[in-house]
DNA sequence: GTAGTATATGAAGAGTTCTTCACATGCAAA
DNA sequence: TTTGCATGTGAAGAACTCTTCATATACTAC
């Protein structure tokens, strides 16, 4: 985990970081492909045959996935075949869950409780 | 991003709810909202010494996290006061860290072999 | 070589999100 | 009431992201 001092790399602060990371994952398609991925190593045409996207935008979507190095591709047998380079995207995803659980939990009691009184007295 | 009217209350899929949490987390000024408020409770004014934004925008970001019911705020003091309403984002936002620093590695790791010395991003 | 299957890329338009600006509101002190 | 500080909102353009389409590349079989 050095720091590579050739060149000048302007360490990118954390949370800009962080934002870049969760964006990433902030679309629907690339959330399937990485739980898919969680699941087993997958080739292109298998992800094809469970996710309802056009060839060429899944293709577009793990351009972005590699990008960000969440994901690396190898070739076996005529195909491709996509992993994860980081494990722990598995465990992120279900506290994802979680909180999106809760969530919708805490939306639900919020309701009614603040609505402000806009009434033009 | 879709409104839930009273009454009608469509199912979103699991992936597609991820989806959009993880946007609405992807911002610079947000992620470092949810990371003050992680440390405890701040103003309005408070935050806005701590970030480096216009109060318009601030108060934009925090219309966003409310939104989503990621927040709550409540009046003290003629001054506005926000709280996570999702303690659980705390242990999440550490989570992204870990992974993102695990990607740093990973793309250390590769930069070699795969780019021509240009990587700007 | 050609053909065929699998995957990737670039570019364009549609759509969405961000930031800024001007103004609006809430509340309290004078 | 008027003033002043704290916060919020709508609107507009810039900037970015998504999807689609056409085409390109990689590899294998013939």
């Amino acid at each position: 985990m050095q720091n590579l001092e050739e060149g000048e790399r302007v360490p990118i602060p954390l949370y800009q970081a962080k934002a870049e990371f969760l964006r990433t994952l902030g679309h629907p398609a690339r959330i399937r492909i990485l739980e898919l991925l969680s699941e087993r190593d997958h080739a292109v045409h298998e992800l094809l045959d469970r996710i309802a996207i056009e060839p060429s935008n899944l293709s577009q979507q793990l351009a972005v996935l590699r990008r960000t190095a969440l994901v690396v591709s190898r070739r076996h047998d005529g195909e491709v075949v996509y992993s994860l380079s980081v494990p722990e995207v598995r465990d992120f995803l279900v506290t994802a869950r979680q909180i999106i659980t809760n969530l919708a939990a805490v939306q639900g009691d919020l309701e009614p409780e603040l609505t402000p009184a806009k009434s033009a007295r």
